[in-house]
DNA sequence: TGCCCGATTAACT
DNA sequence: GTTAATCGGGCAA
C-alpha cells in the first residue's frame, strides 16, 4: 500500500519537492493518475507568478505549502500548482502531465477524446481530465477531494528546460519520468 | 480606464 | 508552421 504524502512532504525546496513528485500518484475526486511531468518555480524567478509580489490571484502561493494554487491560463485553462516551501515563500510545482490510472472513463468524457495518451498530457489536460478549476484554489493536498500517493520504488528523473515561457526560459527546471509516454512534449535526449 | 500579454490547446494551411 | 479562443494581472495614462 503506498505512502500518503504528508503536508510536510512540501516543505522544502520546490528543487526536492518537483523530482520526489514524479511518479506519486495524484487523484482528484478519485480521477487522476502518476505524476510524470513537473516544472519548478521559485518566488526569486522571473517566470514566477509570485515574483512581483501577492495579488488577488497568487494569494494562494504566499499562503502555507501543501496547498492547490489554480490560475487561469490564457483565459482558456486552468493550470494545477503545488504550494512548496516554508509559508510565504511563494513557490510552487507545476503539474504539466499525468500517467491516467483512475477514473479513464470520467476523463475520456470530460476530454472528449480516447486515446490515452492524450488525457493528462499538457498542464491544461491535467485540469480539464481531474475536472480542477478555481473551486479546488487553496485546497489542502492532504484532504479530500485531493489524494496523493508517494512513488514505490525508484525513478529515474530526467531534467530539462521549461516550456511555453519567455522570461527566464533557459532555466532547467522541468523535470519527467524517463521514457514515459505521457509527457507533454519530449525531453531533449539525454547527452 | 485601456491596452498588452501570458506557466495553452486544437484546428487550421 | 500559424492562428484563434478568451480572461485577469500589470503597467501606462
Amino acid at each position: 500500500m503506498p505512502r500518503r504524502l504528508s503536508r510536510a512532504f512540501f516543505k522544502r525546496s520546490v528543487h526536492e519537492v518537483a523530482p520526489d513528485l514524479i511518479g506519486a500518484t495524484l487523484l482528484f475526486g478519485g480521477v487522476g493518475g502518476r505524476v510524470v511531468e513537473v516544472e519548478a518555480y521559485h518566488h526569486t524567478d522571473p517566470a514566477a507568478h509570485s515574483f512581483r509580489g501577492p495579488t488577488n490571484r497568487n494569494a494562494v502561493m504566499f499562503g502555507p505549502p501543501g496547498h492547490a494554487y489554480v490560475y487561469r491560463s490564457y483565459g482558456i485553462h486552468w493550470c494545477l500548482n503545488f504550494v512548496c516551501e516554508p509559508k510565504g515563500s511563494a513557490s510552487a510545482v507545476l503539474i504539466r502531465a499525468l500517467e491516467p490510472c483512475a477514473g479513464l472513463p470520467v476523463m475520456r468524457r470530460r476530454r472528449g477524446v480516447t486515446a490515452e495518451r492524450l488525457l493528462c498530457s499538457g498542464p491544461g489536460r491535467v485540469c480539464e481530465a481531474l475536472a480542477i478549476t478555481c473551486a479546488a484554489n487553496g485546497f489542502a493536498l492532504d484532504e479530500p477531494p485531493f489524494e496523493l500517493f508517494a512513488r514505490t520504488g525508484a525513478a529515474e528523473i530526467v531534467r530539462g528546460p521549461r516550456i511555453g515561457i519567455t522570461k527566464a526560459a533557459d532555466r532547467p527546471w522541468r523535470y519527467g519520468l524517463k521514457g514515459s509516454r505521457f509527457l507533454s512534449k519530449p525531453f531533449p535526449s539525454a547527452a
